[in-house]
DNA sequence: CTAGATGCAAATAATTTGCAGTTTA
DNA sequence: TAAACTGCAAATTATTTGCATCTAG
């Protein structure tokens, strides 16, 4: 996503309002690399504005998706959406145990799909998601 | 997934019961292949059992995923979660549009993550989902 | 007969919505 | 000052749980 900064301006020339709870909410997601949840965002939130809403948290995130500024990132577990501030072509390490969500750069080369097995799909992106267990958990396992 | 006669016979061997209303869900994934939910099977049951309850669907749905003979599919949405009785390794168009998810067989050569990304994990297995337009949703659009 | 399933209804959890009051541009 | 946003509370949706009753093996 671009800067908190160039967020401002994106904005308001979309004549969306900078409240400070839209900029809290921008700043966080800036340093975040953790795929935070609505609900993460929230509770971090609601350390400096003890009276957000949740409603502000949604609304805020979701006027950033549709503007293509966050992803939301695929989730296996009917669980809560996690939001990804990385929109360049990444991919994902998912640990089934702790369910921490890594970013692995992009494959090279690039994945494509064949066209002869995309049966008319015009094709805009894929996400792939490598399923496993983190070095962490692995230890944990011994 | 295996045949429905044969998930009978692995049912009662894990001690587990087969049930009028099993066996329709079972012979319900084995002839769809359009990924439903667990209310699209409710509204399938019920048209035969007036009285099944979703919370039986979702039990029932719950052991072919704790015995693997069907997947959770991933969804970017927070919408419910789909359920693919394609085991074998395989990977999905989503229609970002009309929300059909088709199956597309295994890229060949298969993916493999390099090692020199993968930063410890234990990779178990991938899922990779294009997303985009199908061609009748195209064709809609003109 | 008895462990395991069922249906029901209530409980959670994530997200959305309606609305009156507040704030940004 | 008007359109947009906020917080609140109630509504929705997907899923889970507790429990008394039923049934497959």
């Amino acid at each position: 996503m671009h800067s908190p900064e160039e967020l401002v301006m994106i904005f308001r020339e979309k004549g969306l309002r900078v409240t400070p709870q839209r900029r809290k909410i921008m700043s966080l997601l800036a340093e975040s690399d953790m795929h935070p949840s609505a609900d993460d965002i929230y509770e971090q939130v609601i350390t400096d504005m003890p009276d957000v809403s949740r409603a502000t948290i949604y609304n805020t995130l979701s006027e950033l998706v549709n503007l293509g500024e966050i992803h939301e990132v695929e989730n296996i577990n009917g669980a809560s959406t996690r939001y990804d501030p990385l929109t360049e072509l990444h991919h994902h390490l998912y640990c089934e145990r702790c369910h921490k969500l890594e970013d692995i750069k992009q494959l090279n080369p690039p994945l494509e799909i064949p066209t002869e097995l995309s049966s008319g799909f015009d094709v805009k992106r894929s996400q792939i998601t490598f399923y496993g267990v983190c070095s962490e958990c692995q230890a944990l396992e011994r």
